[in-house]
DNA sequence: AACTGTGAAATCCTTCACAGCT
DNA sequence: AGCTGTGAAGGATTTCACAGTT
């Protein structure tokens, strides 16, 4: 998939590493935060602090987009402003609909940060006939029987699911059929996808997951170190490592899954 | 960082990936589903399917994790359910606490597959006098005057921020200083935590946008490639396409360095 | 003097492909 | 015969360190 080999110097460089791409609006966050306080330039040190990587990473992210800086200087901030914008295509605005409008879907309905960058809402959707009609943010909710409609009059691309796992990938298949080919999946289920349609997928349940992993390596940790090292870890763990032994191995267990 | 070399066959080797930790919520739900039908046991191709991974990747992070499966068989279901939950910390329950009571944190109050798997909400916590006392999901919310009693009384080292940007940092430092090791959080603003304290952030806006750059590029690419390609490609980005141009290359937008 | 842009090295992650067990 | 477990190869990402520019 890579395009063999780039003559040119930069500047128009196809493929920007994903991980890169990942991280460009956290850039662009912290840049338009600067802009906001009318700062004119920035070096790679205080802009990577602001948005929390090094200066390295970012310096090298940079260079894939094209040589935006100053030797000795810095960065301009409304310049690079314009350039990660226009990288991200959020120099155009993007309708995205939201399908399935329960308490999470409401609560991005009524985001604001959602509108701030191009993004729009253009229609929330959901298959209760009972939530039909009904205001949410300021807007009614459609039936989803009009979700093909809604998608192509308004040249929606993006789609949000924030249904029930049981329907995600009914709603999924729908949302594609009807030419959306980027989705953003709350529900827990992984999307099948044809080629070419993007999914990204957050999950709140795994990110606690991920967290409760780690916690439990800390309080494991600190059991080992037999308590004697650095004073620095705080006092949860402490409090925590009792409960953590659960019988280092041996027995099979009574599992549940209910 | 490696621990040299592993003599030991497996069963506790150190150090699991990050990368690996990271699926290990996917195949736990995936598990949880076969297990539920009552499927005894399932092969690395299946349950790698089932995640949405491939096979190869699935086998290797389990074996970082110890030999769990049977050559010629398969990995017996429920077996695997209960070490990868164990390997997770989820073999004993987590309190949480969620500060900000706002759309997004009544909406994960709400969330069912929240208190599934040993994570229980131990309390929600506000700022605002308004909301102290009202109801919420079933559970009072609590001011933050009370937020280190809380925490403390619970026992809880998993916080979760929903409050605007602007108090994040504020209710992270209480949260540390309170004894909270891991944050998950859903404000737009980059966290600083003192070392061994484990933040996670769940960013829709960061999602968009990133959708947004494919979104981008699978429309330029149409454009390029002079749509005589397969016609694989979905209606939206053809209706899309004649937008997505922006001056292709050479000239210098309006946005200049002052 | 200050700071960017980038090859090269180091590290991390994925995929291949097959030996080894059941 | 079927499937796991894993060295080794291959990619991707991060970090280093410094040449080059203002």
């Amino acid at each position: 998939m890579a395009t063999g080999r780039n003559h040119r110097p930069a500047t128009r460089s196809r493929g920007i590493p994903e991980a890169t791409v990942a991280r460009l609006p956290l850039y662009l966050r912290a840049l338009t935060a600067l802009s906001e306080r009318s700062v004119p330039t920035v070096s790679s040190e205080e802009l990577a602090t602001a948005a929390g990587v090094n200066s390295a990473k970012l310096r090298k992210d940079f260079s894939y987009l094209g040589s935006y800086g100053t030797r000795g200087v810095g960065y301009d901030v409304e310049y690079l402003v314009y350039q990660i914008s226009r990288e991200l295509g959020l120099t155009q605005d993007w309708p995205v609909v939201i399908v399935g409008i329960g308490n999470l879907g409401a609560a991005l309905a009524n985001y604001g940060g959602f509108a701030s960058r191009g993004f729009r809402v253009a229609a929330l959707i959901d298959a209760d006939p009972a939530m039909t009609g009904r205001q949410v943010a300021g807007m009614g909710v459609s039936h989803v029987d009009d979700l093909e409609q809604i998608i192509q009059a308004n040249g929606v691309s993006i789609g949000v699911i924030t249904t029930p796992g049981g329907a995600a990938q009914q709603v999924c298949d729908r949302l594609v059929a009807a030419g959306i080919t980027s989705i953003l999946n709350f529900a827990p289920t992984v999307l099948s996808v044809p080629e070419g349609v993007d999914v990204r997928k957050v999950d709140l349940s795994i990110e606690l997951q991920i967290l409760a992993f780690h916690e439990q390596r800390k309080a494991a940790d600190e059991l080992a170190a037999g308590r004697n090292g650095t004073p620095r870890v705080p006092a949860a763990v402490e409090r925590r490592a009792g409960r953590a032994e659960d019988g280092p191995e041996g027995d099979i267990p009574a599992v549940m899954p209910a």
